[in-house]
DNA sequence: TTTGACTTTCCAGTTGCTGGAAGGTTTATA
DNA sequence: TATAAACCTTCCAGCAACTGGAAAGTCAAA
């Protein structure tokens, strides 16, 4: 099959299916004789496997990292789930960040409408509440 | 003062100043006879609210239109909790999501651990979990 | 005088794509 | 048969907000 029908089948876009292959996520493929890409059910599996990766927002680099594993007929769950398992404790990190980044936020705003919106050297600008003081 | 006690007084690193002239978030400052740069109270205050505002998350192009306004001796308040509202509703949104992804990983996570981690083709490899099927 | 801590500019890399140009191929239709 | 639409190819550039490093100039102290 052709680039295009690879990528309906997955979800994935051509140009990101090109870029997979330049960035050795995924092998080069066999070519047509006019130059073509020639896809199989072996490149689906995989790049199925990378959509669902990514979709866990793991990195290129993981992913490269498990589909090494795999070509070496070693299975990659151990690592995986590694991966998924520090990518969790990421992703909860994270969430604790933004959620204080909101409060910061949601408090900065009531605080800024009870200030008049028109001076601007004055005090009273928020200016000054969200210039940041060591 | 020279630049890197301004890098000093406002924490933000000497690159990073430099970065921020270039792009014009700050304007292009007196230069000494040797050729460094010279920076006042004024550039203090300014880049005092550059990085208030990037620890809010605002954009730089948020931040440019901000100081702007102020360079115009307009008031940027309203545009400020604007964006600071704005900037909340999407902290929130994406709180959600990472939210979902954890939730995902976790339970990936339970479900991997109750297979085996080393047959590679056999149908137990974690891989047909993280397979995307549409 | 030489060492070390500054400063300058410029270029490249980060992450994971995405857009576009310029050109070749194939397929469908008029 | 002409031609237009829809593919395909490669290559280059851009996104956001920096960060690192090279090469070279400046300055103060020991």
């Amino acid at each position: 099959m052709k680039i295009q029908e690879l990528a309906q089948i997955t979800g994935v876009p051509t140009k990101t299916i090109r870029y997979y292959e330049e960035t050795g996520v995924l092998p080069a493929p066999r070519r047509q004789p006019n130059g073509y890409r020639e896809y199989d059910q072996t490149d689906i599996d995989r790049l199925r496997l990378v959509a669902g990766a990514r979709h866990l927002d793991l990195s290129l680099d993981d992913i490269r990292e498990i589909l090494a594993l795999r070509d070496q007929h070693e299975a990659p769950c151990r690592t995986l789930l590694d991966r998924i398992q520090r990518k969790a404790d990421e992703v909860a990190e994270r969430v604790k960040t933004l959620q204080k980044l909101e409060e910061d936020l949601r408090r900065l705003y009531a605080l800024g409408l009870t200030f008049p919106t028109d001076d601007v050297d004055g005090k009273n600008c928020i200016c000054h509440l969200v210039s940041e003081k060591k």
